[in-house]
DNA sequence: TTTT
DNA sequence: TTTT
């Protein structure tokens, strides 16, 4: 059984960062990877794929990364399942990153520009403590 | 941009094989992939995955594969989505392959197995024309 | 920085077992990768690649693996090189895998089949001590 | 049979563009690609990796890269060997990118510095034909 | 429901 | 210098 993702790609938003309930860091954000061939209307689409990423490596994406940057993800597909709001079964394929690559060049660091797309965001969609059980934990 | 897929698991049932209305062959079919890491249950689970194979490669895996198949697939990761019954967007995830590996040993070929799980299979599930726009073809 | 390399093909050999000076199992062997294409006297050819496994996955690949035995690798690719025997530096590139998967069906076991390719070896080709400094681990 | 390898790297010189006698464009580059962890010294060391691109994506290659680009290749392992200068075969391990990216920002434009590392280099070293057969070419 |  |  083998089982191996590889993806760079730009996040589409900010990453999430949120917390088990006994303390440990997870961090979920979706990665738009332009695909290199065009549809029949001669577009050039994307494929937007969610990620998970866990514990030291969740914090990292946190600091490091927000919309709109070039990230490396190698990882593993998982499938997960759980009660949609009509009582129906959802099942949901992710990418679990093992590592996170930040593909975008160092900013002059004359500017704070790391933290600027974040200045607005919503105090509760993000930071929060998050309904994960921790027997979800890969590793 | 990058999007590689590779896995290595076990067909959970026979391959889905159908047509486009151009004619365009196309095979899917869900592969079944053991974690290497057991849950706090002492569980070894398994991730279920989606995969589309198209033209050749589809009937050549609805030739050599069937439920319980040892199968490799080398593809990408893809997003798409549908009108579910409610109305409602359905996103799914799923990986086209680009190739697809047989695994499993030559049977000892004294026997027609390799149709036997086949023979009470619904003829309104498999072999049927599918309603996919052939814009949606990758290559 | 993104590094990673999947491969399924046989062994051309039983695996090399040895032990650093300070008790770290490594074991090395050749995969053979048949090509899926033909070169232009029809012919398909293979890859031959070096593999290189560390710990108590070393000992298992020694233990599970032999000549011709179907299997996985999951790894990265790393270059060494050392002083060949007209004092020049050689270099090689090889696989360190993270993980390897044993892909051969579970024989009936009536037999003692998984070492019977064995019985002959040279023992200063295999088990002995190898001349690998520790500070070459890499994890 | 599986085969896949997915780096991301810096280029350690600019590429080496020729062509086949049949006019057949093939580029060459060496990746140097940063480990992740560090040696018994505390040092980050790196990987060298050949990578071998032919036809329009050698093109590309060699006017879209130059030496400290960062690169992604998409490929899979090829071992080859020539007569060395001593009359022994030498084996070589490299990667054949089936696609490459270019991951370098697109720089603001106002220079050609896509050249500029190019202009001392060494006429017997590059743009001459190269002295590889044809049925060498893999797809 | 998205990135550049 | 190789596997099936």
């Amino acid at each position: 059984m083998m089982n191996r993702v590889v993806l760079v790609g730009r996040l589409t938003k900010d990453p999430d960062l949120r917390y088990t309930p006994s303390g440990v860091a997870v961090a979920t954000f979706t990665l738009a990877v332009n695909r290199t061939f065009t549809n029949q209307q001669g577009e050039r689409e994307a494929d937007f794929i969610n990620v998970v990423v866990w514990r030291k490596a969740a914090e990292n994406a946190a600091n490091y990364l927000k919309k709109g940057s070039l990230a490396g993800v190698d990882g593993r597909l998982q499938t997960r399942n759980y009660e949609g709001q009509d009582g129906k079964r959802v099942w949901v394929t992710e990418v679990v990153a093992e590592s996170v690559q930040f593909l975008e060049p160092k900013q002059s660091s004359n500017q704070s520009n790391n933290q600027s797309s974040r200045q607005n965001e919503d105090p509760f969609q993000s930071g929060q403590p998050i309904d994960i059980n921790d027997d979800e934990l890969p590793f």
